[in-house]
DNA sequence: CACCCTCACTTAACCGGTCAAGTACACTAT
DNA sequence: ATAGTGTACTTGACCGGTTAAGTGAGGGTG
């Protein structure tokens, strides 16, 4: 089957390839009675523009790429990307922007696919996960001035469109909710420490638990997946001075926690409540679902979206604060046993 | 910055831009000396052939499409969709496909999507997941001449490269296995009843409970989210004859059909055993870890890739049997209490 | 009535690859 | 010496859009 061209538009509407072209992009240079003609026909022929000829002709490709740098067994589980990737679609799929994937394995490696994107001119922008401190990955994309959006930095103002939000107050938010409930011994399980967001999560625990005269803030380090989480969780309910509570960076090790306390015959949230960041589907799950620190995140990708396509169009370079998480209790937390 | 061209290159190695092309191609037309010339001076540029031009020359477009048909709210969750994808971009990756997504609500869109992407060039081949009894899809497919493979066929041969697994086969081992714990009666919470695999697996399901004698096989469609699968489980389990052990159609199910277990107060698998088909990193982390079949996902949509670039390199159509499920005793199953 | 302006187009170059056809030269066979 | 063959290139058309520059008709103005 033929795939049909602007080339059989004009023969069909009787004028010049530049005359359709005009017309179906809605510029000027054709007559309102010329360009109706013209829709209706690329309309009854099923016309689509091809992608190649108009990113070739210094146009934009209509495409953003997405890189998932998390191992393969993470990825899988958590809901979070997949959030994010409805959010995106929503609002490309509107605009008919095509997202690419590409899951890498390292940072490196995912500035040689934007470096390589770029090279094949098959994006015309990217959104950026995870940010480290001093991302190496910035600087590239700053090089090859590829617009971008960044998801998770700290909200300081830096060279690309930040979309962040308040993950310090939400952590503030569940501390200060522990207390309320009578909780002294608060610990937390951390995502990956190099990334931005978990830093700024580990600052706002240790300063709202040092103004709240909690002792010394205790974050054991883990990476988002349910065996580090049990691990985790196991180390921090075995030593000394147990914590009444514990607070998870990702709904997964929450999970992970849950199962490790109940094996170990603790009663949640009578022994030890749990308070998950993330609140997906998983959370409601289990039993007792869980109590989270809720956000929007397919609105969160869906404003990173709006976003970079501003960003591909040329406006400003901003910083986007979203929705701070609120948090959502359910029955994993209560009062801690006398 | 100036993306690097062939042109660059032919002006740097003194030849024409037709030898570059044959030299980058590894096709015939220049010497050896010329050809390591010319590769070593890509190399040091950085170059990377721009996609829309060569997707425009009659070439491929070098990318392949998916789109996800599920709501979003399960798609976040559910690990099987991402364990495919990272599958695929093991593949697709190492010959430098790019992979696009497209989220769509319905099958009618998404046969739109495959117009669209046919039509503006963007893709060589799709990949089709959830197969139903008379497709909508394939048709369309076959019309556009779009190579593309199809997962979670039925095995029966038809117009398009299908990647399938004995479903059926892992039932009947499921089944087998809880029968010889002792159980007699065993229920199954299955996924959409329209999808062809369910189909196949709801057939095994029955005869090999009629074959072992057990009654009427009870199977309760639900939509592998977790709300439709405690929504299945509850009535399971209020009814009278109460199973003593459940099948469910995937790990969401599973899942939530534990928590609902342990909210009506029933031990697992003193009271209940559960079995969940697909053996995600979910299942290991709640309490107890559960019994599933498992299946290398991930290596399931490696194959599928293969299969599509073969078919998108015109090679011949085929049904290419995967690995079947096998079952991985956990502590969600054991003999029913007398 | 000449002049200018606007509108509604047409024309053709251009993007950066691919590839069929053409060319120049060396080497071999008769 | 001449034709024939193969190798190593060059040339230029082509893919299907976009867009700057050009054209001709019609209307308004002094």
């Amino acid at each position: 089957m033929k795939r049909p061209t602007i080339a059989d538009i004009a023969r069909r509407a009787g004028v010049s390839k530049g005359a359709v072209s005009y017309a179906l992009n809605g510029q000027p240079g054709v007559s309102e009675a010329t360009r109706k003609r013209i829709l209706a026909i690329a309309q009854e022929i099923g016309f689509n523009a091809n992608s190649a000829a108009r990113a070739l002709s210094g146009a934009r490709a209509r495409a953003v790429g997405l890189t998932l740098c998390r191992p393969a067994r993470i990825l899988g589980i958590e809901p979070w990307f997949m959030g994010l990737i409805s959010g995106f679609e929503a609002e490309l799929g509107a605009q008919s922007y095509a997202l690419t994937l590409q899951v890498v394995a390292s940072p490196e490696q995912e500035v040689e696919v934007y470096r390589r994107w770029w090279g094949e001119r098959r994006i015309d922008g990217v959104i950026v996960t995870d940010l480290r401190e001093n991302d190496i990955r910035i600087p590239v994309l700053h090089q090859l001035q590829l617009p971008a959006v960044v998801i998770g930095g700290s909200g300081e103002p830096g060279a690309v469109t930040q979309i962040w939000s308040d993950d310090g107050g939400a952590v503030t938010e569940a501390v200060r909710y522990l207390v309320a409930l009578g909780h002294t011994r608060i610990a937390r399980v951390s995502g990956v420490p190099d990334l931005l967001h978990t830093q700024v999560r580990t600052k706002a625990f240790n300063e709202v638990c040092a103004s709240l005269g909690l002792g010394d803030a205790v974050t054991v380090p883990a990476d988002y997946t349910g065996e580090e989480g049990s691990r985790a969780t196991r180390r921090l309910l075995i030593g000394g001075g147990r914590p009444t509570a514990i607070i998870y960076d990702n709904d997964v090790m929450a999970v992970a926690g849950l199962a490790v306390a109940q094996e170990m015959g603790l009663s949640v949230p009578g022994d030890l409540s749990i308070v998950a960041w993330d609140d997906s589907p998983l959370c409601s799950l289990v039993h007792p679902p869980l109590t989270a620190l809720s956000r929007d995140v397919s609105g969160y990708g869906a404003q990173a979206a709006r976003e970079l396509l501003n960003a591909i169009d040329g406006k400003k370079v901003g910083n986007v604060k979203a929705q701070t998480a609120h948090l959502t209790p359910r029955g994993s937390t209560a009062p801690p046993r006398a």
